[in-house]
DNA sequence: TACAATAAGCTAAACGTTTCGTTCTAACCT
DNA sequence: AGGTTAGAACGAAACGTTTAGCTTATTGTA
């Protein structure tokens, strides 16, 4: 491997120079030229550790997932790669795969490899562990927000989706809905109950329990649960689903069912364009700004790498129904 | 940030004596005591960049994807991590997006980092770009070889998958079998289509090419084209699918149309554990060994970071049929 | 023509580790 | 007691950059 030395002396210029031009510095013509020559001779290229060693920067921001198959995350990240990419930055992922013992391994190695931030979907974590772990590395939550914990964070609303999505069922007159929503330990999993049980009692419309069903948001517990709804005794005229594979699954059950969607049972997902978009008829659904999710936070990254010291912001990004 | 030299001071040893420690060596447990308080006291933690200077590697193994959000590839890298984390690698994913483009900055992404080895699941890349942009550092590619580049792979066996689904549906009086496949530039896609004529050949069943059907692995793909086979005037009476989304597209075309998979058309999947299991009755697939994979992938990663100088193997794992 | 102002390049010190070769200490043997 | 040896600790150089401070060359202006 050649070095910056080697660059100097084919050149006959000093590594300052040569320093200097690589980081976009200003040099003679005909300098450069004989640095790019000596470059491409000598295969030259900066190393990693030297540079992070002298400057404490890796151009890195670190990104941690609960699981790398997700096309929910996939879409937010490609979004922010793509920005942060642009800026000279670049991302770097790792999954906890759901695994609270991981979650905190893996947030240890991020900050060890020195990314100069941290994008982060949090599960089980508490305030104080994070704080303990991270320190010096400015954090962006994305999807979910942490209690008690002060940091930048990029959210859906998911309260006003499911709200919107509720409204517009009930304007069809539905007055019985099911929902099958996912694990309460999750924030927006959370709100998005809490906008199930708002937006009835603004309507003056009864919450049946037996309509609430938690799932865990993999395709087995949506499909498992749409059948749990309509083999309710008194079953429920519409049913909405809040992520993507469970939306496979209910999808699947109604299917199976022989139940036609939307016609017998009113329908809404959540997330899954692509399976809510084939079939016939196009289903309605939520849809989250993955996209505008990822280049906000790729945004507010780069505010804070760029010394911004504004107070956190939490940034509540509004979801859309894809159409009645 | 405190140093090495900070610890030194604190404990009144020398910097010598620290270094031998963190990095497993043996010092006087008296000094083990002191130098342990002083870390925590002061918070010491090792410089990434600094021991990477020194020593030349960064314990990091790189993982290139065509895309983040993959069931399969998820487990196959949760897999592999499980295994590198024992030996204290640590694994750092990016993706291309399926972006001919992206896939090679990506991987010189890996490349500028100091990865210590790369595990890739190639696309568009050439031989010569590849050597070109990656030397001296490992290479192991998975799920897919590279035509001419000589490197360790892991892939699956898909003509025997493939071939012996055939068989099982043979057995099963059927000749006439749909094949939903993937892009033909894509080296195991290649594969299972050669599995499909070879199959005919060998039971001497004549193929109509009208069965034969390339998507490009996603949804929508899966759902048009099951629907093609069965608006063909002579339709099959089983079908194949070659991965998992294009199975929930055709699972949910077949079930659009009123089709009873199996009893109406025969049906086979691919790597969609979920849908097939959850669905009544649970439909037969091809299931390909991702954890293996994974755990391989990992094992020759760690040979090669041991120094090891075998020549290149090509490591071909069985896929298995779920059940018949 | 002389002088300031600007641009370009240079020297050398630092960043925080690891490691080679050496020195010190104490235990063991004859 | 003298000599040997193993174990532990040490000193110092090196890894490949960046950058502050300085020198030299060039240009424009009075």
């Amino acid at each position: 491997m050649s070095t910056i030395k080697d660059i100097a002396r084919e050149t006959g210029l000093s590594l300052a120079t040569i320093s200097k031009y690589l980081n976009g510095g200003h040099v003679l013509d005909q300098n450069r030229e004989r640095i790019e020559a000596a470059i491409t001779k000598l295969d030259y290229k900066v190393n990693y550790f030297a540079r992070g060693l002298k400057t404490n920067r890796s151009m890195t921001v670190g990104v941690l997932l609960p699981t790398i198959s997700s096309p929910f995350f996939g879409r937010v990240v490609a979004a922010m790669d793509g920005r942060l990419r642009q800026c000279g930055y670049h991302s770097i992922v790792c999954s906890y795969d759901f695994d609270p013992q991981l979650e905190q391994e893996q947030l240890r190695l991020l900050v060890n490899i020195n990314v100069d931030a941290i994008v982060f979907v949090p599960q089980q974590i508490d305030a104080e562990t994070l704080t303990s772990i991270v320190q010096n590395v400015p954090v962006v939550l994305v999807d979910r927000a942490i209690p008690d914990y002060r940091c930048d964070a990029v959210v859906a609303d998911s309260l006003n989706a499911i709200y919107s999505a509720m409204e517009a069922l009930f304007r069809k007159q539905h007055s019985r809905i099911g929902l099958i929503v996912g694990p309460q330990d999750i924030s927006t999993a959370r709100e998005r109950l809490i906008g199930y049980r708002r937006v009835h009692e603004d309507y003056h419309i009864p919450v049946d329990e037996e309509l609430i069903q938690v799932g865990n948001y993999d395709l087995e517990s949506g499909y498992r649960l749409f059948n749990a709804l309509m083999d309710l005794t008194q079953p429920p005229s519409a049913v909405c689903v809040t992520n993507y594979d469970m939306t496979v699954g209910a999808i699947t059950a109604a299917h199976e069912r022989g139940i036609a969607l939307p016609e017998q049972v009113d329908f809404i997902g959540f997330d899954n364009i692509d399976l809510c978009q084939v079939v016939t008829p196009p289903l309605p659904f939520v849809e989250q700004p993955m996209d505008e999710m990822g280049r906000e936070a790729a945004r507010i990254v780069l505010q804070r790498l760029d010394g911004g010291k504004e107070p956190p912001q939490l940034l509540r990004l509004k979801s859309k129904l894809s159409h009645v």
